[in-house]
DNA sequence: TCATAAAACCTTTTT
DNA sequence: GGTTTTATGA
């Protein structure tokens, strides 16, 4: 089978290029032409560069046209790299090239065919938060509260269903209608369907299920997308669910070219369809089972495991060299991941050499643990590492907290990657609920959200009243605000609902033709929206302006860089950026993300923290089937995202919920070989008292099981908090010294570091760090605005 | 209707 | 420790 275009003659050395420095693994994963092909990519093996020269190899071989080509990434950052290093292969713009993630590429169909299935192009995303909201909502109405049925459950279950391509009707089909839970989960499913699709909107999950739900529905559309992509790339294949393995196998089937006849292209232009059938496209799979860490998000092992069995005729190349980490880190990685069974064995190694030993420390606090991470960036960046090739790796996003509490008062600039998100603040959903509103007036969520924001008398019963005129007329909420006068209501109430009608229509009614910053900004000022900020007296009202205006330059932002962009494309964008999309690789500051995050990056120096059992693995996954491999996984992917310096670090103590629980070394530190680690704080050498008594690996003590919760209120008296009685404790005080000035030479007296001199003052204004020599805690960088020191 | 206070819940991981 | 829901009174 060839897949050489019609009248071109493959140029034969024209790749030869791009074959340049690869291995013979690597060379055949660019050069091998068939329907079928899984590149096992063990971690820094370089399938990166793989992919990108087998996509440029297509083009520039004359096998494909760049239109031709699809492929998937993880994130849309990676999708962006992709498409300017195949550019760079190529030497010029490879227009018409699909690279994005699933989730954008299935929007870009939605937005074309969604007329097909009673949406309209004007869709709008409902993120996690919105759907919900909305399940909520449902759940209130129908009571489902009492019979046991949560937000988390019921969303939970949808998001599972729907990643199995499982919808309401399907349920509905194989449900018990004897078990009255079920048969209201059914009801909870089936009205969160019909709200969305009345909303004009689709969930994370629709955007996959519906596109292959559409693609199944009407074969002439199918067949289009089908014509088009002859060369489908999916990369992290091992974390696909089925939804997205379905897609793939819609988009790959072949063609059936007379449900062509008369369609229109991606031009607009009639179709031109040859008369020669077309085959089934070519589909290359990379990915990595030992990195597969999104089962609970519906990702299947399955699809990349038997792959082969799947795909008849494919061709599987293993790449096993790795070129990113020494071989200390890589035996270390190796030797985790080992542990867990039902695996292909494969084997990393590297040309590079051992390099440094992995450095563990063990801290007494979670604050201890993060003023060593701190202390040893301080010493990384003094010896030449840029704070952009460090990075700090954690479980749960909560473990930020301390950490930034002590890079702040260390003066390390850093960045956290996802976490609690600019988006997910009250007045930035807000704001976007307003924009909502003016790209899709079918929503109501959105409508509900801003009726009364900022106040406007409008409330919940009036609301109610609303929506019963709607609901009477099958009218939508929107419309009911319209005619607001013939609720009865009183002049003030009505003459807002109106007001506030009358706004979003008109600006509305301008939005095809208006810049995105232009529509935001006379929302905002027409509605008085930060106006009312201005004028509130709670303080923390000025910095909510601050950050609305902080979205305001995001939109100026978007504009520059989408010049035709309209408003629907910015709420697209913004509702599927992922954490690692934030990333600024010329940012110049250290990075924190959870393991999962940290996916497909890599860095000169990693820090892993909270090795500790119920943290990693997490207390949660214990009882889910495969949740302790998964969380092995999850540290074999952090271990191997460290190219040279590796530091794993725990705490004897972790504060949680308020009180502080005694934690125990995680059972993956066992699995690495002493020889690799140089502990610089054993888990020995700490023990939760502070004491002296040695302490093995990971042993239990009687009369503590797990995590104890130490003794804290309540009949007993409050234990005194053992941290004071530790000479290397670090509170989590903050206090203003004003204008404290300190020269090198004074002495000072820091309330965790006890003594010390001044060394060196750096910096100005409120960033004026000072480098003190402690006599007893070593050398530290503080900010002297906030650090707890006084001078003696 | 709204502002403040008390109480309840919470923490895996994410497109 | 922090957010979000509910209770209470103006």
């Amino acid at each position: 089978m060839t897949y050489v275009l019609d009248g071109m003659d493959p140029a034969p050395h024209a790749s030869d290029r791009l074959l340049e420095g690869l291995n013979p693994q690597q060379r055949e994963a660019v050069e091998y032409r068939g329907p079928a092909l899984l590149i096992v990519a063990g971690a820094g093996s370089g399938k990166t560069s793989v992919l990108t020269r087998r996509i440029a190899s297509l083009i520039q071989n004359r096998e494909a046209y760049p239109s031709q080509i699809l492929a998937i990434t993880f994130t849309n950052k990676a999708a962006a790299e992709m498409r300017e290093r195949v550019e760079q292969l190529l030497g010029q713009r490879a227009e018409g090239m699909w690279i994005s993630t699933f989730h954008s590429a299935c929007v870009r169909i939605l937005r074309r065919e969604a007329e097909h299935f009673g949406f309209t192009r004007s869709f709008t995303i409902y993120d996690s938060a919105d759907s919900r909201a909305l399940i909520k909502r449902i759940i209130k109405e129908l009571d489902a509260d009492t019979m046991g049925h949560t937000v988390s459950s019921a969303a939970n279950k949808i998001s599972r269903l729907k990643n199995e391509l499982t919808d309401v009707e399907s349920y509905a089909r194989q449900a018990n209608f004897n078990d009255p839970n079920e048969a209201m989960f059914l009801e909870i499913f089936r009205q969160y369907t019909r709200e969305l699709q009345r909303a004009n909107a689709f969930d994370f999950d629709d955007l996959i299920a519906q596109t292959v739900y559409l693609f199944r529905a009407f074969p002439q559309v199918a067949a289009l997308y089908q014509r088009r992509f002859r060369h489908i790339l999916v990369d992290e294949y091992q974390d696909t669910n089925h939804a997205q393995y379905a897609l793939i196998r819609e988009l790959t089937r072949r063609p059936d070219m007379e449900l062509l006849e008369g369609a229109v292209g991606f031009d607009g232009q009639p179709l031109r369809i040859s008369k020669t059938p077309l085959d089934e496209s070519s589909l290359t799979v990379v990915g990595d089972s030992d990195q597969s860490i999104y089962a609970f998000r519906g990702a299947d092992i399955r699809n990349i495991v038997e792959f082969e069995r799947d795909f008849p005729r494919s061709k599987v190349i293993l790449l096993e060299q790795n070129y990113r980490s020494t071989q200390n880190i890589l035996d270390a990685a190796n030797a985790v991941i080992s542990n867990n069974f039902d695996r292909k064995d494969k084997n990393l190694f590297t040309t590079f050499g051992a390099g440094e030993k992995i450095v563990g420390y063990t801290g007494y606090s979670g604050h201890d643990e993060a003023q060593f991470v701190a202390d040893e960036i301080t010493e990384l960046h003094r010896n030449g590492t840029d704070y952009k090739d460090i990075a700090v790796f954690y479980r749960t996003n909560s473990q930020t907290r301390a950490l930034e509490e002590i890079f702040i008062r260390s003066a390390i600039p850093y960045r956290v990657l996802g976490g609690t998100k600019f988006y997910e603040r009250a007045e930035i959903k807000d704001v976007m609920a307003y924009l909502v509103c003016i790209a899709n007036p079918a929503d109501p969520m959105a409508l509900r959200r801003i009726m009364n924001v900022p106040k406007r008398g409008i409330g919940p019963a009036t609301e109610a009243a609303l929506q019963s005129w709607a609901d009477a007329r099958d009218e939508s909420l929107r419309e009911a605000m319209r005619h607001a006068g013939e609720l009865g209501l009183g002049p003030k109430v009505t003459g807002a609902i109106t007001g506030l009608a009358e706004i979003l229509d008109e600006v509305g009614s301008t939005v095809e033709k208006t810049q995105v910053p232009d529509v935001l900004t006379t929302l905002l000022q027409r509605t008085g929206y930060v106006e009312a900020l201005r004028a509130s007296r709670d303080p923390q009202d000025e910095a909510r302006a601050e950050n609305v205006d902080e979205l305001v330059a995001v939109t100026k932002e978007f504009q520059r860089n989408n010049p035709g962009g309209r408003l629907l494309d910015f709420l697209t964008e913004v509702a599927l950026v992922a954490a690692a999309d934030e990333l600024d690789d010329s940012s110049g500051t250290v990075s924190l993300m959870t393991l999962h995050t940290a996916k497909g990056l890599e860095y000169d120096a990693v820090f892993i923290t909270g090795v500790e059992e119920d943290l990693l693995p997490h207390r949660m996954s214990a009882n889910e089937p495969g949740g302790p491999a998964e969380e092995r996984r999850l540290f074999y992917v952090g271990i191997t995202r460290a190219k040279k310096r590796l530091y794993l670090s725990l705490a004897m103590t972790r504060a949680a919920f308020g009180d502080v629980s005694v934690a125990m070394p995680s059972r993956y530190l066992q699995e690495i070989p002493p020889q690799l680690i140089e502990w610089k704080q054993s888990p020995g050498d700490a023990t939760s008292r502070g004491g002296l008594r040695p302490r093995a690996l990971n042993a239990r003590r009687e009369g503590f099981s797990y995590r104890n919760s130490l003794p804290s209120g309540g009949g007993m008296p409050a234990a005194p908090k053992p941290k004071t009685e530790w000479a290397n404790k670090v509170t989590g005080q903050v206090r203003d010294n004003g204008d404290l000035t300190l020269e090198p030479g004074d002495r000072i007296r820091h309330v965790d570091f006890g003594d010390g001199r001044v060394v060196d003052v750096t910096g100005v204004g409120a960033k004026k760090i000072a480098e003190v020599l402690f006599d007893t805690a070593g050398r530290k960088r503080l900010l002297i605005k906030i650090a707890p020191i006084e001078k003696l």
